[in-house]
DNA sequence: TGACAATATCCGCTTATCCGGTTATGCTTC
DNA sequence: GAAGCATAACCGGATAAGCGGATATTGTCA
């Protein structure tokens, strides 16, 4: 149960569940993307990524310089079903088609491989 | 998002998610009953409940005395999934059994209507 | 109306969480 | 191996959340 409260914790903050709703529908991104799309500074960026890593919702994936970061599918089937879950209405909230549209205009300048 | 967001911070923590696994596998049950369950003090109990009232998780109903409590059915479809995960989730771990076995002995002294 | 029972709210306290600036780490390139 | 960039860890302050005892509210019944 201390389990189940954790990973939710995870998911009421919303600026964590912009992140998810861009890792789910975006794929994998590296934390440059994340400050771009959400216009966050870098330290409160990587604070919310380590925080989305411990509780088991997101992978890392490190590539030179970047790390690359995607929604985890190792989870247990219950965060499975929740993940699809945040998958299918995550994108529709207004917020995240801004964050959408922050990504693409930062993919020109975009370095990371 | 910050909507979806209020909606995960009910979830958030251990006693809340008792709470709402014992109503999901028992249908309705008033405070008393939540009280004993889970060996909680009135007011960490009441405290509790107006949480979930007011993020929009519980109905109440009012009998006499007694409060009762049920998970509303009148959330949104996301939430309602969300309902139906934690349904076919919560009771299996195993602190939920456990409440629900002083639900049960709590039952011949239980006077609410 | 007065005593009592069930629930809600208030209060003071402790702990957790969020934030952004600063500093540290780790990788790459010259 | 030194310089530079991307990311992570640390720090201190502000805010929020949890707790349980005390008190208030609301309903019941004699």
């Amino acid at each position: 149960m201390k389990q189940t409260a954790r990973m939710f914790k995870a998911l009421a903050d919303e600026t964590r569940l912009r992140i998810l709703g861009l890792l789910l529908s975006e794929g994998e991104l590296c934390v440059c993307d994340i400050m771009a799309a959400l216009q966050l500074p870098q330290s409160t960026t990587s604070r919310h990524m380590a925080y989305l890593r411990t509780s088991g919702w997101v992978d890392d994936r490190r590539s030179g310089l970047w790390v690359h970061y995607k929604v985890t599918a190792a989870g247990s089937a219950f965060q499975q079903e929740v993940a699809k879950l945040l998958g299918t209405h995550l994108p529709d909230v207004a917020v995240a088609g801004e964050d959408r549209k922050r990504l693409v205009g930062f993919a020109a300048e975009r370095r990371c491989v």
